[in-house]
DNA sequence: TTGTATGCGTTATCAG
DNA sequence: CTGATAACGCATACAA
């Protein structure tokens, strides 16, 4: 079965009676090499069924193809979308893509890095986990000039983009929106603050109370991993606080609807008793009830605009080393889950 | 910057004043070489910052230590679970994994399986897409005795292992489920019959109405493609019948949330009027309300399994060229959206 | 426009 | 136990 030898531009040359040379620049579609040969080469190639060895060609060329994304998790339906545009992208280009999850975890984290290294992908994207706090497992790729672009979860540095939406006008934004419904005892459940989304979410969320002259409890921000389950602890946490907040505003859509979902056991209104809004615009949110306020930005277009940029790098097209960081567009969707007021 | 050169085993051999074959074996910890010189030898490599080059050991060596995985789209929680599980596995076993995804159409499958074997996978595991008729595309991987395993959306094949549940045995319990609870017509709403696991599912519920004298109605059956949109369109069509189904029995959870956001609106009590089921388990099921019976099965588990059973065979150390398939347990999660009798 | 010759970094097969 | 050397398949500098 297996005794089909692998047949290489070797093969087809004899075959043809031609060089290797001639057979090789035919096959990358060399404008030099005659079109009548390079013709009944490309035939030949396709009868004999040949295929390239990529391995000999990036041992000799030096570069793989290959471009490598490191994730927090895979499940959320932002990750997925953004994966879809990397992915598109890189397949659109001729790259090919290498995915790997740290699950939130440094050394995991390191570990794929490494592997990354070691594959010799052309570029890399990366989205840090939550906790990541010195960035020196990526200092090979900055010391090699390999492209490096962090996105949504970025660490500030000069060697590498950032593509990000504005965390602390959306925390802004969010926070301002609860308080104008009226609420004014708003609390912020977010991940670690090691992490720039969530530190500006954080920052917008006190700038907004500071900007409409209602106080800051320290006490009132809770940090935790904002999956569903701790989204339901929180709750439980609420439930037996002597006076409740009027309003919270969640990090994530998954752990605001699993805090949701505890609140309306515990007989809690919403957004009556507590306003809620989450944070991603989830697919989710339209599911649970009430429908859930939450920050849109776009995961496909992030993907995309992060395979781009990097592919831009790596083929050295990009007139972007003077650019640093992308902002991209994110947008407030209100729904019931945080409207109290009819007319807003 | 960029001068460093990559280090090879020829400049470690060169300043240790020994061959490069010597490096090479005791690089890969050869037990034939002595201890001594191996400990120096990998002191020095460490620090030269030698790093190995994956492309000139693949060469020689012609396998490429990747595994790949088709997936049909990445975007729901079963399928990130299986790629976590796969994930786990590659990782522990030294293995790159590349993931790709045909988005249900056979034309990327098709893109997706050349360029997986273009890049010369050790094995590789899929998913059927919705579309996919014939798999001839997977005909060079069984020319070459490359390890193909097909999970969840499968075909029968000889050349392929299959993991898979039984997807007869489910539509047939969550069927007679409904059934049990009264309900008399019942609806299904699923996918491509192309795929095993929409025409075993139908097989089941068939049996289940039969096994029940219950008769089998043609225009109960919708096929369609389980997104949350469509979901909604199945609403609107059924809001329209002269008489309403009495139960809808769904092959995806998103799907049956979709269609019973339109249901609810429209005034159809869940599951009074109409009782509902989906098939996944997937988060989702505990957040819409009422909530959602389901067909609960591991992705996880199922990509661990795909993973460990593929790198088994890419290792020969499997027994598994007697097996054919494998058949994971999967367990009906009953919930209120089907529940109308209190005590069952 | 085509051919020759060489190197890319490893591993494996021989001899020592 | 170690060393020399031949592949592995391709791309390119240089020559023709």
């Amino acid at each position: 079965m297996d005794n089909d030898k692998e047949i290489t531009i070797w093969d087809i040359a004899k075959k043809l009676n031609i060089s290797i040379a001639t057979v090789s620049r035919a096959l990358k579609d060399d404008p030099v090499v005659q079109k009548k040969t390079k013709k009944k080469i490309l035939e030949t190639a396709l009868e004999m069924g040949y295929r390239s060895n990529n391995f000999a060609r990036n041992l000799r060329s030096k570069n793989s193809n290959t471009i490598g994304i490191i994730v927090p998790r895979l499940n959320s339906y932002f990750m997925s979308s953004v994966i879809s545009g990397v992915e598109k992208i890189a397949n659109a280009e001729g790259y090919n893509l290498i995915i790997s999850q740290s699950s939130e975890s440094v050394e995991h984290e390191k570990q794929n890095a490494l592997t990354m290294f070691n594959n010799r992908v052309d570029g890399l994207l990366v989205s840090l986990s939550y906790e990541t706090e010195s960035i020196e497992h990526f200092e090979p790729f900055f010391k090699k000039n390999i492209p490096l672009i962090f996105f949504d979860r970025i660490t500030e540095n000069k060697n590498a983009i950032s593509i990000v939406i504005d965390n602390l006008k959306a925390g802004f934004e969010i926070t301002e929106h609860l308080i104008n419904q009226g609420c004014k005892r708003i609390m912020h459940v977010t991940a670690s603050l090691k992490r720039n989304v969530y530190q500006e979410r954080l920052q917008g969320y006190k700038k907004a109370l500071e900007y409409h002259h209602l106080p800051f409890h320290e006490n009132f921000v809770k940090i935790i991993n904002l999956s569903f389950e701790s989204g339901e602890q929180v709750a439980q946490d609420i439930l037996k606080m002597k006076k409740l907040p009027d309003a919270i505003f969640f990090s994530n859509d998954n752990c605001a609807v699993g805090c949701m979902s505890v609140l309306k056991k515990g007989g809690i209104n919403i957004p009556e008793t507590i306003a809620v809004a989450g944070f991603n615009n989830d697919p989710l949110c339209r599911v649970v009830e009430p429908n859930l306020t939450s920050m849109h930005y776009s995961g496909m277009d992030m993907g995309i605009l992060s395979a781009r940029n990097l592919i831009n790098h790596i083929k050295g097209e990009s007139t972007l080393s003077v650019t640093n960081s992308i902002v991209l567009r994110s947008e407030l969707i209100i729904r019931e889950s945080s409207l109290r007021l009819p007319n807003s």
